[in-house]
DNA sequence: ACAATGACATAAG
DNA sequence: GCTTATGCCATTG
């Protein structure tokens, strides 16, 4: 459950998922690419799955390589998804799927992402 | 240390 | 395009 063990991958993953910018998705395995290993996907996803719900990461803007949302368990879970990423402006097409070509993050380098990341805990947005 | 698990990815049928 | 099978990684019992 992620408890304050949030120093090593699971830290950089949520990083990551914070800079993803509104109105656009990253996939699993990019974020992957990004904090580690390409082949971390499932890591990715098991993180994501531990947020609490204030933990102030857009995890809907997070997909799979298919351009569509990968949470079957909890059904309401990913119809949840879908309202927020259509809230953005992202639309699906009738069998919910999003084109990455036009909607997924350009992305950055690991170096990037933690100079920005320091400044959002500097100054965290929101309430 | 080993086996199982999970919001993945990719290849094959 | 969907279903299976296989590979990968980090965490857990």
């Amino acid at each position: 459950m992620v408890r304050r063990r949030d120093r090593g991958i699971f830290a950089r993953i949520y990083a990551v998922v914070r800079m993803i910018p509104h109105g656009q998705v990253a996939t699993y395995g990019q974020i992957a690419s990004i904090v580690a290993d390409p082949q971390a996907a499932r890591t990715v996803g098991w993180a994501l799955s531990g947020l609490s719900e204030d933990a102030r990461v857009p995890w809907h803007r997070v997909i799979n390589a298919r351009g569509r949302i990968s949470l079957r368990q909890h059904p309401g879970a990913a119809e949840k998804q879908r309202v927020l990423l259509e809230h953005e402006g992202i639309v699906l097409d009738r069998h919910g799927r999003i084109d990455l070509e036009t909607y997924q993050w350009e992305g950055l380098d690991w170096p990037a992402i933690e100079a920005l990341h320091t400044a959002w805990e500097k100054e965290p947005p929101g309430p």
